[in-house]
DNA sequence: ACCCAGGCGTTCT
DNA sequence: AGAACGCATGGG
């Protein structure tokens, strides 16, 4: 008997606790987050948000229009600094032509359409966009990663394990839910960073005996 | 001296 | 429709 996702969330907050886990003093900036943490460790994100908020840049408008160069040396510690900087001004530009430079005029918009609008974007693709609807927006999209994925493969899921196809699955079984999704977004990545990272470490795992071979994990 | 980190886009087979 | 690769920095 494979584990029901409903349950999963139990154990996990068992585990781990529920805290609010995505930081950030405004909608604009959780969505810069979310770009700027492609790849990325939060430590060097969050030097990169200081020196944006240091240059006045936290506003739509004022990184609509500034200039590469300047967005470039600001969140340089966050890595692949030249694509990043083009992708944050480019969200920037399209939060300021699309919905006056406002994320809480952003919310007048449809889910699905906004996600439509998201991906067209340069540098935003599914976890992105899903993480901008979800904490940013608070929105019902969950967010799959690559933990997301390692962690159904481990607990015994062979199918259906493509992004969209494990978003699906986990908006059914947590009923639309969007503060149960933030938590179990949030607990798969704190489980899979103490526990089931690349090797995995099953002794004392909170999820002990829900896979189905702990000890032979060759993918 | 490696390996990893809360992806994405491009360019191949 | 997948797999491989570049992008770049900071920490263990």
């Amino acid at each position: 008997m494979r584990l029901r996702l409903s349950r999963l969330l139990d154990l996990l907050e068992r585990a781990y606790g529920s805290s609010d886990w995505w930081p950030g003093n405004s909608p604009f900036e959780i969505a810069l987050g979310a770009i700027l943490t492609q790849r990325t460790s939060w430590r060097n994100v969050e030097y990169a948000i200081a020196e944006l908020e240091a240059q006045g840049l936290l506003e739509p408008e004022a990184m609509a229009s500034a200039d590469m160069r300047v967005l470039e040396a600001a969140i340089r510690p966050s890595g692949f600094y030249h694509q990043k900087a083009a992708y944050i001004s480019a969200f920037a530009n399209y939060l300021t032509t699309r919905h006056g430079g406002d994320m809480k005029q952003m919310r007048e918009t449809e889910t699905t359409e906004l996600r439509r609008e998201l991906l067209e974007l340069h540098g935003v693709g599914p976890e992105t966009a899903d993480s901008i609807l979800l904490y940013a927006l608070g929105r019902p999209s969950f967010v799959v990663d690559a933990y997301t994925i390692r962690l159904l493969r481990r607990l015994g899921f062979r199918e259906d394990l493509d992004y969209e196809s494990v978003k699906r699955r986990f908006e059914v079984a947590l009923k639309g839910d969007v503060e149960k999704f933030k938590r179990m977004h949030a607990l798969i990545v704190i489980h899979c960073k103490e526990r089931c990272s690349a090797r995995p470490n099953c002794l004392g795992c909170p999820l002990s005996g829900n896979c189905p071979s702990e000890r032979e994990y060759e993918e």
